[in-house]
DNA sequence: TAAATATATCAATTAATCATGATATATGGA
DNA sequence: TCCATATATCATGATTAATTGATATATTTA
């Protein structure tokens, strides 16, 4: 993950069909989403989807496995951990009581 | 943190000076920097950097502190707490194995 | 192989964002 | 109060991104 990347995505993640996407896929984990599924889900046109996938795509953040007609979408964790890593890289000069809270929060319960 | 902050802080980070700049005051933590500072460190005319920093501050990713004629800018890591549990939110399908190493990623050394 | 379904690409219009020069505001010191 | 320093705001031109209708590609089934 280098900048360039963390940059890419994060304008991916800055769009709100796009941000809607990646959640609803953190949220379905190992499971992914069908394409369609998706749109239909989030009520967006065919064309904007697929566009939108696309961003997300190419930022790394979803990785996608046809399955017949279909094709399957999954959140990246490994790009998730490189993003936050880098954006979080030696951070809090020195206190940890700044960061750990930050690593706390997203220690999901699942 | 809702989407809509959320939108608000991925906009802001993904443009190249701002995320330098959040990058160098996650590094800084309590000590902070002055905004004359961030702006000769990063080579950024003036006007360019004090954008820059009021679109951060405006999505609370950093705050700042009047010191004399100085303003001295901070990392708010209780908004990148917020901003990452929203996209995390309810994680992984119930796989921990998927989101743990997300997690321990940013558990840094500080 | 033809039709149906699922998804992707293209071209064009509209909208948002960025850096910049010029200028304004705020604070401290002479 | 006048000047210098530090930062913010404004207006603008240039670049970039988003949605959409139309169409293309890929896969399955008949």
């Amino acid at each position: 993950m280098d900048k360039s990347d963390a940059l890419t995505s994060f304008a991916a993640l800055s769009q709100s069909t796009r941000l809607d996407v990646f959640r609803l896929l953190v949220k379905a984990g190992a499971r992914g989403m069908l394409s369609g599924e998706i749109g239909e889900k989030l009520d967006v046109r065919q064309n904007t989807m697929s566009a939108n996938l696309a961003v997300l795509l190419n930022a790394g953040l979803v990785r996608n496995e046809r399955q017949g007609r279909t094709i399957r979408y999954f959140a990246d964790f490994d790009t998730m951990r490189g993003l936050l890593g880098f954006l979080m890289e030696d951070c809090c000069g020195g206190r940890p009581d700044l960061c750990q809270p930050v690593i706390d929060e997203i220690a999901c319960a699942c």
